[in-house]
RNA sequence: GCGGCUGUAGCUCAAUUGGAUAGAGCACAAGCCUACGAAGCUUGGGGUUGCAGGUUCGAGUCCUGCCAGCCGCGCCA
C-alpha cells in the first residue's frame, strides 16, 4: 500500500541517500524531515546534512549535495539546496495524486497501529458527593480525546473513572447528613455538595489555625478559643470516623446511604459526560471502593519484599534519593490515596493487562504519581507476563484561575459548576443559531426549533472543549467565560463552519457522488496546493497526537486545515469554476477536506453538522 | 528551606521537540458579500521570547546562575 504521507516517504528516500553518500550509521538518526512554513522554501526540507556535517567534520553544503545526488527521488519531486545546507523539496503534482488518493478511502489515511497491550486511561476522578466543576472537564475531555486517538488507532482502551468513592471525607459527608437529619431520598447533588463542603470546613479550618496559632507563639488566650472551636470539630470527626468504620464492616443502612450518595453523584456526572460528547458510562466506574479488599493484601506485599517498614507509628515505602517517604499505612492502621493507587496500578497490570496507564490528573499531584510510580517499579509490578513493562505516564494539566489569576469562584463564593458553564455555552449557540436562522438568504432558513436546539448545542460544547483543548495541558489557564464561548477566530465553531459550508456547497452541486469521486485531481492554484498538503499531514498528526498525549495538535491541524480551506473558497471558485473538470476536482477536493474535518471533530469528541 | 511547573505582542495562546524573517485569535485600523455561507477572507501596526552568561553553522527550545508568579512537601483524597 502507497503511502500518504510525503514527510514518511521523503524519510525513506533520504535515509537511503545517507546511507550512500555518508555511512550506514549516519541514516540511523532522523533524517529530519519538516514541513516548509514558507512556501518559498518548497514544500519540505531536510535538515540533516547540517548536523551530519558537524559529525563528519564536513562543509554542509557539500554534505547535502552529496547526500541529494545519492538520494532517489524519483517522482517523488525535486530539490535544491538553499541556505547553509539546507535541503528544500518541492513535490510533484503527480506524487501529490498518488498520495491523495491514498487519503480518499474509508480509513482517509489513518493506518491502524495497534500495540500488543491494552492502554488505560485514569480520567474524570470526580469525588463523591462533590459537583463537577470547570476543573473537572480538563480530565475529563483530555482523556477522552487521548482515549479516542488511541482507539482510532485500533488500540485497545481502558477508561478508568477513579471515582473518590471510599475513605474518610465521604464518611463526613454521611454524618454531616445524619446530625442534619436530611431525608436520604429526596437527596440533590446540590445538598450532597453543600453537606460535604461544611463537613470539610468544620474539620480542616480551625486545625490549620489552631497549629498557626501554636507555632506562632499566639497567646494562651487565643489558642484556648481555638482549641474550645476545636471541640466540635473534634467530635464531627469522631463521628465521621465511627460511620466510616460501619461502611468498612458493612452495615447494611450504612451501605445503603453510602450507595445513595454514589447513584446522586454519578447521575449528575454521566448527564455531564453525554452533554460533553464524552464516552463514559457506568462500566467504566471503577472507584477507590473497587480496590478496599485490595489495600491489606497489598501493603502485605511490599512487607514481604522487604520494601516497608515502620517508621513513627506508620509504614512507610522508602525511594532512593528521596528525603521523604510514602506512606501505606497509617499509624491507626488505616489506608491511605497511595495504598489505593498502588493496588490500582497492580489491578490494571495484572488483570487488564495495560501495556500503559495514563493518568490525566491535576499537575498538582506530580510529587505523588512519581513516588506511586517510584514504588510500583521497586516491587515490580510494572511487568507483564510476557516480561515487557508497563509505561505508568502522568498527563498533567494545570489549574483553572480566574481572571484575577486566582483560583475561580464566583460572587457568592461558590465554585462555578461545569453543568453552569455547559448550560451558558448551549445557551449562547443555540441563541446564535436561530438568530442566523431568522436572516434573510441565511442557509439555515426554515430550520425547525429542534434542530436549532441540536446544533447550538453542538456548536456550544464544541466552543468550550475546543478552548479548553487547543492549549498546552500543562499551562494554568485563566477562566473566561467569553473566551470559552467564542464562536470566531481560532475556535472550535470556526472548524465546523467550513464544514458546513462545504456541505452546502455539495448539496447545491447538483453532482453525483461517483462524478465526484471519480475525477481526475487537479490543483494548481497555490491556495489549493496548501490545501492538498495540509490533508495530507493529517494522519500523521493523529498517530503522534495519539502518542504524545496532545489533543491540541489535533485542534492545530484542523484550524489549519479549515483556514486553508477558507483561503482556497475565497480563492477558487468551485461551482462557477472556469470549466467542468475544475469544478469536479475542486468539489473533489472539497469533500475530501470535509470528511477529514468531520473525521478531526470526531476524535476531539465534536459534532459536524451540516447545517449551522 | 527543599522540590516542581510557568514566564513569548495590550490580552488569551502557538511555534512540527535545535532550523531559515517567532506565528494565530481577541482588541485596534483599512478594505472585501451582483462568485458558491461575512461564525469568513485580505492588508496593516504591535516582540530585546523575564534577566545575564554558555554550548554551535543555528537557541523561544539545551546547560548554568539569577528574578518573578503559581504549585507541592508523613499519616486528607
Amino acid at each position: 500500500m502507497a503511502s500518504c504521507d510525503p514527510k514518511f516517504d521523503l524519510e525513506q528516500a533520504f535515509r537511503k541517500g545517507i546511507a550512500a553518500a555518508i555511512s550506514e550509521d549516519a541514516a540511523k538518526t532522523d533524517p529530519q524531515i519538516k514541513f516548509s512554513g514558507d512556501p518559498t522554501h518548497g514544500d519540505y526540507q531536510c535538515n540533516a546534512a547540517l548536523s551530519i556535517a558537524r559529525a563528519i567534520k564536513g562543509n554542509p553544503r557539500d554534505v547535502a549535495e552529496k547526500i541529494l545526488a545519492a538520494t532517489p527521488l524519483s517522482a517523488l519531486g525535486t530539490a535544491e539546496i538553499a541556505g547553509p545546507g539546507f535541503i528544500n523539496i518541492k513535490l510533484a503534482q503527480s506524487a501529490l495524486q498518488t498520495m491523495l488518493d491514498r487519503v480518499d478511502m474509508d480509513d482517509l489515511g489513518i493506518e491502524p497501529a495497534p500495540l500488543p497491550h491494552a492502554i488505560v486511561v485514569d480520567l474524570c476522578g470526580v469525588n463523591v458527593a462533590k459537583q463537577m466543576h470547570v476543573g473537572h472537564l480538563r480530565s475529563t475531555i483530555l482523556g477522552d480525546v487521548v482515549a479516542r486517538l488511541h482507539e482510532r488507532l485500533g488500540r485497545k482502551v481502558f477508561r478508568e473513572n477513579h471515582l473518590g468513592d471510599w475513605g474518610l471525607p465521604i464518611a463526613m459527608t454521611m454524618s454531616a447528613l445524619r446530625r442534619q437529619k436530611r431525608d436520604l431520598k429526596s437527596l440533590t447533588l446540590a445538598d450532597l455538595n453543600h453537606a460535604y463542603r461544611a463537613a470539610q470546613l468544620e474539620a480542616a479550618t480551625d486545625t490549620a489555625g489552631l497549629e498557626a496559632a501554636r507555632t506562632r507563639d499566639a497567646g494562651p488566650h487565643r489558642v484556648i478559643e481555638l482549641e474550645t472551636q476545636q471541640e466540635s470539630a473534634i467530635s464531627a470527626e469522631q463521628d465521621a470516623k465511627s460511620t466510616l468504620l460501619k461502611l468498612q464492616s458493612g452495615d447494611v443502612a450504612t451501605v445503603a446511604a453510602w450507595q445513595k450518595l454514589i447513584d446522586v453523584t454519578m447521575a449528575d456526572v454521566l448527564e455531564i459526560a453525554s452533554v460533553l460528547g464524552v464516552r463514559l458510562t457506568n462500566e467504566h466506574s471503577r472507584g477507590e471502593s473497587f480496590y478496599r479488599d485490595k489495600l491489606a493484601p497489598t501493603v502485605q506485599s511490599f512487607i514481604d519484599h522487604g520494601l516497608a517498614q515502620e517508621d513513627q507509628g506508620a509504614l512507610i515505602v522508602r525511594i532512593a534519593e528521596q528525603e521523604r517517604p510514602l506512606i501505606i499505612r497509617k499509624a491507626d492502621g488505616g489506608f491511605l490515596y497511595a495504598t489505593t493507587d498502588l493496588a490500582a496500578v497492580h489491578y490494571r497490570v495484572a488483570q487488564l493487562h495495560a501495556g500503559e496507564i495514563i493518568y490525566v490528573v491535576d499537575a498538582r499531584q506530580r510529587d505523588h504519581f512519581r513516588d506511586v510510580f517510584n514504588a510500583i517499579h521497586l516491587i515490580g509490578w510494572n511487568k507483564l507476563a510476557d516480561g515487557t513493562q508497563c509505561k505508568l505516564s502522568h498527563l498533567a494539566f494545570g489549574s483553572v484561575l480566574g481572571t484575577d489569576k486566582k483560583p475561580l469562584k464566583t460572587r457568592s463564593g461558590e465554585l462555578f459548576t461545569l453543568k453552569a458553564l455547559l448550560d451558558e455555552a448551549i445557551q449562547r449557540g443555540t441563541d446564535q443559531v436561530k438568530l442566523r436562522a431568522t436572516q434573510t438568504d441565511s442557509p439555515t432558513q426554515g430550520t425547525t426549533d429542534h434542530e436549532i436546539a441540536a446544533i447550538g448545542r453542538a456548536v456550544g460544547i464544541a466552543a468550550v472543549k475546543y478552548a479548553d483543548l487547543s492549549g498546552d495541558p500543562i499551562k494554568d489557564y485563566v477562566f473566561d467565560l467569553d473566551r470559552m464561548i467564542a464562536f470566531e477566530g481560532d475556535t472550535g465553531p470556526y472548524i465546523q463552519y467550513a464544514h458546513a459550508r462545504i456541505a452546502s456547497l455539495i448539496s447545491k452541486s447538483d453532482a453525483a457522488d461517483s462524478a465526484i469521486s471519480n475525477s481526475a485531481w487537479k490543483f494548481d492554484h497555490p491556495a489549493e496546493r496548501a490545501l492538498v498538503l495540509a490533508i495530507l499531514s493529517f494522519p500523521a498528526t493523529i498517530k503522534s497526537a495519539a502518542d504524545l498525549g496532545s489533543p491540541q495538535r489535533v485542534c492545530a491541524a484542523l484550524h489549519e486545515l479549515a483556514n486553508c480551506y477558507a483561503t482556497f473558497y475565497q480563492a477558487c471558485p468551485v461551482l462557477k469554476a472556469p470549466d467542468e473538470s475544475t469544478r469536479l476536482a475542486r468539489l473533489r477536493l472539497s469533500l475530501l477536506t470535509k470528511r477529514v474535518l468531520a473525521q478531526g471533530l470526531s476524535l476531539l469528541g465534536m459534532d459536524s453538522p451540516n447545517r449551522m
